[in-house]
DNA sequence: GAAAAATGTGTGTTCGCAAACATTTATTTT
DNA sequence: AAAATAAATGTTTGCGAACACACATTTTTC
């Protein structure tokens, strides 16, 4: 076993020139002379040269500024998840030189989001991590960022106009399609499925559609034309809105057995099915909301596919800092798995486990 | 912001003392005046003193030797993941001084776990990760390692006579329970549902009875007395004795519509499903096997229960070392989450056990 | 062709801590 | 009270890399 790490002194000493020069080396610094930088980085690959990243982090005074643009918390309460990853995320890395600063936005404004998005860009970090929830707006600063080089990692919302470092989130395709088979699964007989958008910033429309066509897909597949699969665009500007559309497509649709809610919005349902006191629906929804688990606890909803917005947190953190840092590779499209939740098992949802994953 | 962090020197300085001496008192290596340590001890406390672990960890020279104790995965391939857990854990350590040994043995004989966990007691490791599948000849080992004050982690099978460090693994109750949920969310009728044992060594015995309590339990808590619950030990000695098996039970209850079986041989019983060409039986499982998956996808197995074995490899050498080289409280108890597998989120469970291959 | 600028290379210090080593101070022994 | 010993404390080095700086050599400029 000859593992003895190789340091920047044996790589100066075997191309007999010294540490310094191979360093310059190393970062590209210039000022070496084409044959020596050759020579030297033949040697660093034949040697297997491996920078020790606690040495460099002791010795490197150099800070990361990454900065966090998602929207605040008490708009939505789902954005609590993310940023508790991303702290999470923060804690191991701190010590590597890691400085992260949060940008808030209201998700509802996209003013909004551009001042911090301006924001963000006066500060010059060195990375930047965000979901992209105004498409248009966001453009721009994609632009500005990819001239100026600063890699960012975009979550939860996926954009294909400009390539990020990296997008973590969820093939939404995929959870339609789950969420077909756990509602056929629950079904015994032929019956109308109720497949229900709750209104949403328009920036969601894009996953939406991909989970809808998932679900659907899902019944066609497998040769199951004996759902009827009945679609409807919900929204609540008020609760006897919500209750009117609500009553108009329960009693013109008696034999509704399973309702699938695209959002994480499913706990409306939940409260008016309970209203009702109709018990033989299954419900299927999204996230792991306070509301939501009210109703997965009281069986109510049955499942819930988790999207895992800290583990989105805390994944993008990890993969800027990967490249940021350490120079890794980082992979450009992360798909966090998706988690079935029931009344049984959120428990261990609740407390979770990231790195695991 | 006054975030300079404390280094050494600081304490030193307030407490008027050498660097030397402030060290003499946070590794306890003795010689101090029993005042002087007082007062460090104070000044330390005092000014949040939190060492910086990449200054220590370039600093000592020490290394972690820590002593992985599984069976062969030749004898079982579910021994496979365990090891890339770890395996992926150590990456990210080894840097910190960290060397993982593996110690493999023969899960069906006794004396080769004894034997390899003489050899480990001998190499006198700084920490241990074993599963004591053979509880009796564990024992006694539990009992040196305790004296000579090695702290070892146990995972996959609990045993409750000595204190681990820390126990992995998951709550064998539960997962009992969420199969009885899975199986009967899927049931339209009263039927009879078979709970299948598969003969095992006995270390499961505990496992195995937990999670048939909570499978029962599902029933009885839920008043679903119309489910007829059949309990069988079923055994492979050979194919032919195995489907006599099988036939006698399924040809003397016509009415079995689900099966739980609780170990990872639900292949098996999917098997003979689909060689009689039944195929309204919804079957439960463990784990991620290949021959499993193979059913999965095939539409025999509804569901599969990941008991998450490369995670608990993963958290087993985590927990050991946040203990062994970064000094952290670590829970005495870690269940992780209980994974529901279906053929349409198959795929994200599986491909991270191909990153660390 | 001499001064100025650019290029190439080596040296020394720093980061915070661990641990060996060196020195001072206190205590015991005779 | 001097010598011997033990206890307490101080000092130094080095882990591996980053980077500022010094110096030497070459090239450019007018």
């Amino acid at each position: 076993m000859n593992d003895k790490t190789i340091t920047i002194k044996d790589i100066a000493l075997k191309a007999k020139v010294s540490a310094g020069t191979v360093d310059r080396v190393l970062h590209k610094r210039g000022k070496v002379a084409p044959k020596v930088e050759e020579k030297i980085l033949r040697i660093l690959k034949e040697m297997e040269y491996e920078p020790n990243i606690i040495a460099r982090a002791l010795s490197s005074k150099k800070k990361y500024k990454v900065a966090v643009l998602i929207p605040d918390e008490s708009y939505d309460s789902y954005w609590f998840a993310p940023k508790a990853g991303i702290k999470k995320s923060l804690k191991e890395l701190k010590q590597f030189g890691l400085e992260v600063k949060f940008y808030f936005f209201d998700p509802y404004t996209a003013s909004s989001f551009v001042d911090k998005a301006k924001e963000v860009s006066l500060d010059n970090p060195d990375g930047i991590i965000l979901t992209p929830i105004f498409h248009r707006e966001v453009l721009p600063f994609f632009e500005s960022w990819k001239k100026s080089e600063i890699p960012f990692v975009l979550f939860n919302t996926e954009i294909s106009d400009f390539e990020p470092l990296s997008y973590i989130g969820q093939d939404s395709y995929q959870s339609g399609y789950l969420a077909g088979k756990l509602i056929h699964y629950g079904l015994s007989e032929p019956c109308t499925i109720l497949l229900a958008h709750f209104d949403e910033e328009t920036s969601n429309a894009a996953h939406l559609e991909k989970k809808e066509l998932g679900f659907k897909n899902y019944f066609s597949q497998n040769n199951l034309q004996q759902y009827d699969i009945l679609k409807a665009e919900i929204t609540r500007p008020n609760y006897a809105s919500f209750v009117g559309q609500m009553d108009n497509i329960f009693e013109n649709n008696p034999n509704i057995k399973g309702v699938f809610v695209t959002t994480s919005k499913s706990f409306e349902i939940a409260s008016y099915l309970n209203q009702k006191h109709i018990h033989d629906v299954n419900i299927i929804g999204y996230d792991l909301l306070a509301k939501n688990l009210h109703y997965l606890k009281n069986n109510t909803i049955s499942f819930l596919i988790n999207q895992n917005p800290k583990g989105q947190g805390f994944w993008s953190l990890k993969l800027l800092t990967d490249k940021l840092i350490f120079n890794k590779e980082v992979p450009l499209l992360k798909y966090l798995p998706l988690d079935i939740i029931t009344k049984e098992n959120v428990n261990y949802f609740i407390e979770e486990d990231l790195e695991s994953a």
